[in-house]
Order: structure tokens, then C-alpha cells, then sequence
RNA sequence: GCCCACGUAGCUCAGUCGGAUAGAGCGGGGACCUCCUAAGUCCUAGGCCGUCGGUUCGAUUCCGGCCGUGGGCGCCA
């Protein structure tokens, strides 16, 4: 009765009964396969809809093919009532014997439930990519978090997962910014941008370069030795480079992701490879001359006078451009890297020039299936006004400060709602609640959306929140200290599914292998936060109803036991956000 | 002008491959702590799923038109 799935049995009560319907609907079928079309249903455990569209297709009344669906024996193991209901839908009740058999090994499996991938995949993601000599803002928040969270839901499933992080340390600005580095003297330079002050310092040399011819003069020149390659330039480059590299290293330990300068894959990188991707297209015979610059014309882009769109590759005066760049680090990670999918966690706003590029790759031959670039798209942070979110002074809001906010915003929720808790635990907390609260409110609304920035919904303790997930949690850890009982002593313990909130528990929990594939499906995270909130908020029911401690034994096991897997599965699925389960809070 | 995304309760958002009565949180009204953290639970009111058509047994979901909002549309990245 039980299907398995690459070495682990499949553990879905819902995926279980889709493997057991598949015979019968494909025999149903003429011997094609047909979807049973199993979903949740608030009316049952799980309702198969399948029968209404196979009726459609093979001319028969959807509510014979049903009742045959119920009189045949298979589902006898797992179900222990079956009914038709309405035009053709089958109602489900599992059966308590089927449900606790899963729940005993889920309880007894490291991964609770979750199966590695069938088909493995060398995936690149491409993600935060902030720019050297410049402040991380809250658009690096999204990129940066969003992608932290793929990264760790590709990477449990099996999948070798490589970060790339493109940061902007290349370009023009560089002329400017090692003048300006220069003017300053190294040592003012570097104490100042170690501190994180680097909005001045980008903005210094900005307002020189407005200001002042010889500095646009010297700029020029410092670019011109840049790409050239001298020595003494690099130096002071790779210098800007290092410091800016610290800062963004001190911004992502704070906020608890795994980027590192392993990761680091800056668009420097790509500039030596630029001329050899260049002169493939050339060969490939995709370029054209328009108005001095060399262009390639992907299929089906128009400009706003309905002629054709160009990617530029080199501009009038010889330059490369960004487009270049883009296109050989795609042909870097599908030729060095070996990449089978590439991730671009990058906004919205760059949906068009992602498009080209990936459509004049196809066109080269470099993306070909089954390899598949996908840009993951996210919309704006928005501020309380609806409109993109600005500091008071009007500039975009420093990401840095914004984490510092969160983490000082929960330490005095926490010391007004917890005052036992003692001081130094207080600021441990304090930084998991207020970096978890900023993740899930960024990571929980769909991520192709704008969303509105607000402090006080993102750090309440009630609703979709996550201090109320690692509550949660914390509740789940609590029960167990006051009984002084090891976690792990529980987990062989039969769980049994009495009351009703035991059993929507069960369920729940049951369902945690297929959230988790259901959220990568269509790379939104927002998914599995939805999953997450329905099973503490599960749990949250279970708890009020169902005494755990005061419970006589066996009751009062199974429980433990339950609330012990609620809890493993929490802290797993919260880590697969990047977001931490405190114990205590 | 063309292209893309979005439009669901007062507010903020979910809604799986087309399924039965469209869900949650906040806010509103009410109930529950001598009891494992009330940072909680339960009940309740609140909807023309932007709009008009199409596809079909069935549409918030798929297709087309329109309206609204945001974004993009060649030598910055």
C-alpha cells in the first residue's frame, strides 16, 4: 500500500492516495494516464476530483465512474470512509491506522519526510549582488533574502547549489571612486568605509564629479589605467573592493545568510571573457552595425517606433556593455560551472533586459534545453504612502539601519512581554525575532508583488507573523523543559490520533515534503511561509485544546511526541527561510 | 504608442493543474487564564474576486476587450 520515492517511502497521505488512484484512472482512461486530481478539502480529509474531468473525455456520467472509483478495493488500506458527494467529487477520510503509520516515520526520519529531488540539477543562483562603494538598501534586502531561501530549499532537496553574488565592482564609477579614494588619503578612507559610511563616500565623489571639470578629467583617466590594467590602479580598486566586501560581510552576518567571498562573482570577473563571448556572436554571424554600435537583434522585442529592439554588445565609442556581461556569465556558468538551471533573483524592473539576453543566448546556442535560465522577479518595498520607500531625507533607507531597527524594535517587544527573561539571553532572542520578523514579512506575500513596509504588523505577535511561528516553537521547547524530558526521547513513541486537533496536526505535518516543492515549484518562499503559519496556527489549536503534561499516560506521550515532531518540523521549515527557532523567548 | 506585471473583506494579504459554501490576519462585536508562556484559543459580522464578453457541466483561476495602478521600451548597470 505504501509507493515509494527514491528510498524514502512517500510519506503525503495526498500523494500516497494520488500513486493508488493512478491504476484505476488510467484503466478508467482506456490505459492513458489520467490525474485523479487529489486535493486538501476543508468538507474532509481529501477529496479526488478526478472523476468529473475523465467523464468529460471518455462520454461517461462523472458519478458512475466515482462510485466504481469507491467500490474498488484499493483504497481500503488508507481510507476509512469514502463517499461521493455532489456531481462527482469522492470525499476521503484517511484511516487512523495509515495516518499514524506516517506519522511514526516521518517521526523516525531525519529529513521528516522530505525525499531528495529525482532529477538532480547543478543550479546557479544569482542573487543580492550589491554595488562596491555603496549602501545596501532595501531592494538588496528582497534579492538577498529571497534568494538565501532558494538556496536552501534547492539545496535540501539534493540539488548542488551554486551562490553567485554579482556584485557591481566594475564600470565607470570606479574612475571617480579611486580619485576620490586618492583625496581622501587610504587611511581616512578606510576607517571611514569600515564603519559602513559609505553613502558619503559615493556620494562625495559624485558631487566632485558634478562639480569639477579636472576631476571628470582625472576620473576619465583612472578609468582608462583601470581597464588597461595598471598595477597601482588595481591596487586601489581591489582596496575599495576589500572594504566594500567587509561591510556587505558585516550586513549578511547580521542578517543570517550564507553568502560568502566564496561567492563572490563580481562583474569583473566577466570582463575578460567579454571579447571571446563577443567575437562568438560574430561568428555565430548575429551581429549587425547600427548607428556605430555592434547589435544583435533577439526575436520578437520591439522598440517604442515598433522596430525591431537591439541588445547593444559593443557601443559606438568600443565599449562593452552590460548586456555583454550578462551574456558571458551565462555562458560561464553553462560551460565552466555546468549549470542545468540558473536562478536571477533580481527585480522586477529588469524583466526586459533579462528576456533579451536569455533569447540571444537560445539564439547562439549557448541555452539550450533542457538547461533554463528564469529570472525570479520581485516587486518594490513600498512605504506606509503606498510609494517606494524613502527615509525621511527622501534617500532610499540604508539596509543596515533598517536591521538595527528590527533587532532593537523586538528586544522591547520581548523585555516588555518576557521581563524574566535575563538580559544577555534578551539580546540573542531579540536579534532571531527581529531578523526573522524582517525576513518573513519580505519572504510571506508573493514575491512578484509590491509590498508595504510596516513595522508594527512585521513584529506583532499575532497573525501571519514570525514571532508568532517561532512562538510557536518556543512554546513547543517550553513544555519539554518543564517536564524535564529529552526531545529525543519521544520519537519513538506512537503517536495516537484522537481528538480532531490531533488529527489537523497530523495532517499538517504530513504535508510538509510537498509544501516544501510545491514553494520551489514556482520559486516563491511565500509558499511555504503560508505552510508554516497553517501549521503553528495548527499547533496553537492542538495546544489550547489537548493538555499535554497533566495528560495521563499514554495520552500524554503521544503528545509529547507530537509536539515534539510540530517543533522539528518548525525549526526545519523556518531554517529552509533562513529564519532561526528559538528555544526560549 | 507598444510590451510586461498587478487589481480578492474597512486595512494587509493567501487562494495548488478550472471544482462544492472564496480563506487568513489586523481592525469591529462577543467568549475563555487558581490550568504546559493569554506573545494564545474559540465564536461572530464583513465580498458584484476591477469591469464587460468568451470557452464549459462548472471560471477568482483559462482566453479576449476595456478601466485603474506600477514598471520597461538603444549606446548607465
Amino acid at each position: 500500500m505504501l509507493a515509494r520515492h527514491n528510498g524514502h517511502r512517500m510519506t503525503d497521505p495526498i500523494a500516497t492516495l494520488t500513486k493508488l488512484l493512478e491504476p484505476i484512472f488510467s484503466e478508467m482512461n482506456g490505459g492513458d494516464p489520467a490525474d485523479p486530481v487529489v486535493r486538501p478539502s476543508d468538507r474532509a480529509d481529501a477529496q479526488i476530483n478526478g472523476a468529473l474531468a475523465l467523464a468529460k473525455k471518455v462520454g461517461a456520467n462523472p458519478r458512475d465512474l466515482a462510485e466504481s472509483v469507491t467500490e474498488s478495493a484499493a483504497l481500503t488500506d488508507v481510507a476509512s470512509s469514502l463517499e461521493v458527494a455532489g456531481p462527482g467529487f469522492i470525499n476521503v477520510e484517511f484511516s487512523q491506522p495509515f495516518l499514524e503509520s506516517l506519522l511514526a516515520e516521518v517521526a523516525n526520519d531525519d529529513r521528516l519526510g522530505v525525499a531528495a529531488a529525482t532529477d538532480l540539477k547543478t543550479v546557479v543562483i544569482d542573487y543580492s549582488a550589491p554595488n562596491v562603494a555603496k549602501e545596501m538598501h532595501v531592494g538588496h534586502l528582497r534579492s538577498t533574502v529571497i534568494g538565501d531561501s532558494l538556496v536552501r530549499m534547492m539545496e535540501c532537496l539534493g540539488h548542488q547549489v551554486i551562490r553567485e553574488n554579482h556584485i557591481g565592482d566594475w564600470g565607470r564609477p570606479f574612475g571617480m571612486l579611486i580619485e576620490h579614494l586618492l583625496d581622501l588619503g587610504e587611511d581616512v578612507a578606510s576607517s571611514g568605509l569600515s564603519q559602513g559610511d559609505l553613502d558619503s563616500f559615493y556620494k562625495e565623489a559624485n558631487a566632485k564629479f558634478a562639480e569639477s571639470e579636472t576631476f571628470q578629467e582625472r576620473a576619465r583617466q583612472r578609468v582608462v589605467l583601470l581597464q588597461g590594467g595598471d598595477e597601482e590602479t588595481l591596487v586601489l580598486w581591489r582596496r575599495l573592493v576589500d572594504m566594500s566586501n567587509a561591510y556587505f560581510n558585516s550586513v549578511y552576518s547580521t542578517l543570517g545568510v550564507l553568502l560568502t567571498d566564496d561567492d563572490l562573482a563580481g562583474e569583473s570577473r566577466y570582463q575578460p571573457l567579454m571579447e571571446g563571448v563577443y567575437q562568438r556572436l560574430d561568428d555565430a554571424g548575429l551581429l549587425s552595425e547600427d548607428d556605430g554600435a555592434m547589435v544583435v537583434y533577439p526575436d520578437g522585442f520591439k522598440n517604442r517606433d515598433g522596430d525591431p529592439l537591439p541588445m547593444i554588445a559593443k557601443s559606438r565609442t568600443g565599449a562593452f556593455m552590460y548586456a555583454t556581461s550578462d551574456l558571458a556569465c551565462v555562458v560561464d556558468r553553462v560551460e565552466r560551472l555546468g549549470a542545468d538551471l540558473m536562478l536571477y533573483v533580481v527585480g522586477s524592473p529588469q524583466a526586459n533586459h533579462l528576456e533579451m539576453v536569455f533569447s540571444v543566448c537560445a539564439k547562439a546556442g549557448w541555452l539550450v534545453e533542457p538547461t533554463e535560465a528564469v529570472h525570479v522577479g520581485f516587486g518594490n518595498v513600498l512605504g506606509a504612502d503606498g510609494k517606494m520607500m524613502r527615509s525621511r531625507a527622501g534617500d532610499s533607507v540604508k539596509l543596515a539601519d533598517l536591521l538595527d531597527e528590527a533587532i532593537e524594535r523586538a528586544e522591547a517587544a520581548i523585555a516588555e512581554k518576557n521581563p524574566e527573561l535575563a538580559a544577555d539571553q534578551r539580546a540573542k532572542v531579540a536579534e532571531m525575532v527581529g531578523i526573522g520578523a524582517l525576513k518573513y514579512f519580505d519572504l510571506s506575500t508573493d514575491r512578484i508583488k509590491d509590498y508595504q513596509f510596516d513595522w508594527d504588523r512585521m513584529l506583532a505577535f499575532e497573525g501571519s507573523t514570525g514571532p508568532y511561528l517561532q512562538y510557536a516553537h518556543a512554546r513547543i521547547c517550553s513544555v519539554f523543559r518543564r517536564a524535564d524530558i529529552e526531545r529525543a526521547s519521544v520519537r519513538q513513541v506512537p503517536i495516537a490520533l484522537i481528538e480532531p486537533q490531533e488529527r489537523a496536526l497530523a495532517l499538517r505535518l504530513l504535508a510538509y515534503p510537498t509544501a516544501i516543492t510545491a514553494s520551489l515549484g514556482t520559486y516563491a518562499p511565500h509558499k511555504l511561509c503560508t505552510y508554516v503559519y497553517e501549521l503553528a496556527s495548527d499547533f496553537s489549536s492542538f495546544y489550547q485544546e489537548c493538555p499535554i503534561l497533566k495528560s495521563k499516560e499514554p495520552v500524554r506521550s503521544s503528545r509529547l511526541a507530537l509536539a515534539d515532531l510540530t517543533a522539528r518540523v518548525l525549526a526545519h521549515s523556518l531554517g529552509l527561510l533562513g529564519i532561526a527557532a528559538p528555544e526560549e523567548m
